[in-house]
DNA sequence: CGCTCAATTGAGGAGTATCAATGATTGTGG
DNA sequence: CCACAATCATTGATACTCCTCAATTGAGCG
C-alpha cells in the first residue's frame, strides 16, 4: 500500500462526486463557487456560511494563459482559481524549471507565501482568479507576535518541503547532497546548535538515501566526491562544511 | 540565484545567531526551550509570551533510537522536538522509503496531520519531545465547518507536496506519470470537472517535464510508453485513464 | 570473539539526459 | 487561401548518471 494515497484527498473524492451537485442544485445560476463546492466536500456548511464565502470573495480577475501573477500587482494576497490551471515553480539561475504544485479550479494560492518561498506563479491556460484575502485573514488564526511566529514555523516547514521538491527534481545527486548539508546547516545555526562550519549529521548514509532519492550506494559514492573536492569532511555523526559560502552558492547556483 | 533560498530561513538564520542568547540570559537555568529560541528568531516575543508558550508546552517523554511515534501513543497530536532528530516518512509497500522531512530540535511535528498524510514518524536519534497541542489549538484559528474547510483546504496543497516528494524521490518516470495523473484525475473529480475516466489536461509536455523532474524527451516517451501499454489515450490537452482503478494501484503499488 | 550493522568497493546494466533533426499544428499577415 | 513563423510533439543516436547485485572491510558490543 501506498499510505499517502489513502488519506483525506482519497476520502473526500468519494463524497464530492455527489456532494456539489446537490449543492448546485439549490442555489442555481450556475452553482456555487468553485471554492465552495471545494469546502463543501470537506465539510458540510450551512446557508450562513456559504454566503459568507461567497461574499468573502473579492474582485474576479482575469489572466490571459503564460501570464505571471504577482502580489504587487493588487492588494490580493490569497487568491482562489475560479476557471483554468496555474503552477508554482522555481527557476534556477541557469534556466532550469521546478513547477512545485499546480492549482487547479477551487484551490487557493498564497500568493505572499509564494513569494517567500521564492516561487513564481503563471497562468498554464487564461486563469480566472477571485481574491479570498479577506477569508484567510478571518480564518487563519489569531494576531500578534506568538501568532505570527507559530505561523513562520508552520510556513519554515513548508518552506522546506518546496526546497526538497527542487533537489529531487532539478538537482544532481552530488548538488542535492550539497544543498540538504548546507540546509541542515542552516537550521541547526538557527538553533544555535551547529558552529560556523561544523554540525552534527546523526543520520546513517541508507537515512540519507531515503531523504535524498538516492541509492545508498550512490549517497556513499557522492559524500566520497565532495570529501575529494575538499568541499566536506564527514564522518558518521559529524560533517563539517569546509566553505560554507561556495556550499551555499552551489547548491543556490545548480 | 536560487530564489528558495532567500526566503524567510535565510533572513531569519541571520537574527537567530544573536537572539537565542539574550533570552538564553534572561532566564538562565539552560535557557528557553528550543521552540521559543525558535519563535523568537522569527518575531519577538514578549515576557508574558515566553511564559505562554513555556507553560502551554506539556510532558516531556522520551523515545530511544528508531522508536516509531504515534499519535495514539498518547493524546498529544502536536509535539515540539526538544532534543535529537526525527524523520517523517512515506512508506511503499515493497519496502522503498521516502524521508519527506525531518525534524530537529525546535521544530514542530503534527503526529495527527502526518497521520492523515500517511507519515510515519521516527525517532533517528534517542528523542525527546514535548506536547504542544494545546498551543496549536489556541492558535490555529477559529473553529466551526467552514474554518475547518478552510484548514482541510490547505492540509490537501501539503499533501500534494507530500506525494510530491515521494513521486519524484521514489518512483520512475513510468510510475510518476502515472501517478500524477491518477492526482490529477481525482482532484478534477472532486471538483466536478472531470468524468470517471477522461480529464483535461492543459499543460505542454514540456511543463509536464518540469513537473515530473524529467526531460522533455523523456516525458514524450514515457507518454507514448503509456499509451502503447492501453493504460491512457494522450492527446495535447487531454487525457483518458482506461483503467482508473489498475491505474490507481500501480501508482499506489510502485 | 563472533555478531550485527554501517560503510565501502567493484562490475555491469537500466534508466534518463542531451543533442540534433524532423513532423505536426496553430496562428498571422499578406 | 497561402506562406510564414512559432510552438509543440516526435524520433534517433549517444553519453552519462545512478541503480542493482555481490562482496569486503570496519566498528561497536554482548
Amino acid at each position: 500500500m501506498y499510505p499517502v494515497l489513502n488519506a483525506a484527498e482519497r476520502n473526500g473524492a468519494t463524497i464530492s462526486a455527489d456532494l456539489p451537485l446537490a449543492v448546485a442544485k439549490a442555489h442555481g445560476l450556475g452553482g456555487p463557487s468553485p471554492l465552495v463546492r471545494m469546502l463543501t466536500s470537506y465539510a458540510p456548511l450551512n446557508e450562513r456560511e456559504i454566503a459568507l464565502v461567497e461574499s468573502g470573495q473579492g474582485d474576479l480577475q482575469k489572466h490571459p494563459a503564460g501570464a505571471e501573477i504577482r502580489p504587487e500587482d493588487t492588494s490580493r494576497r490569497v487568491v482562489t482559481v475560479t476557471a483554468g490551471w496555474a503552477a508554482q515553480s522555481a527557476l534556477l539561475e541557469d534556466g532550469r524549471r521546478q513547477i512545485v504544485a499546480l492549482a487547479l479550479p477551487g484551490e487557493l494560492i498564497d500568493l505572499a507565501r509564494g513569494r517567500r518561498l521564492g516561487l513564481a506563479v503563471t497562468a498554464m491556460t487564461p486563469l480566472r482568479t477571485r481574491d479570498a484575502t479577506d477569508l484567510a485573514l478571518a480564518l487563519e488564526g489569531a494576531h500578534g507576535a506568538l501568532a505570527l511566529g507559530w505561523r513562520c514555523l508552520r510556513e519554515a516547514a513548508e518552506l522546506r518541503l518546496v526546497r526538497h521538491i527542487v533537489r529531487l527534481g532539478r538537482l544532481s545527486a552530488y548538488d542535492r547532497t550539497i544543498d540538504l548539508l548546507v540546509g541542515l546547516h542552516e537550521r541547526q545555526r538557527r538553533a544555535g546548535m551547529a558552529d560556523v562550519q561544523s554540525m552534527s549529521l546523526p543520520l546513517t548514509q541508507e537515512a540519507l538515501a531515503d531523504h535524498l532519492g538516492l541509492s545508498i550506494v550512490h549517497v556513499n559514492r557522492t559524500l566520497q566526491q565532495l570529501r575529494r573536492d575538499g568541499l566536506i569532511t564527514y564522518r558518521t555523526g559529524r560533517v563539517t562544511l569546509h566553505h560554507p559560502e561556495r556550499l551555499s552558492a552551489l547548491a543556490a547556483g545548480a
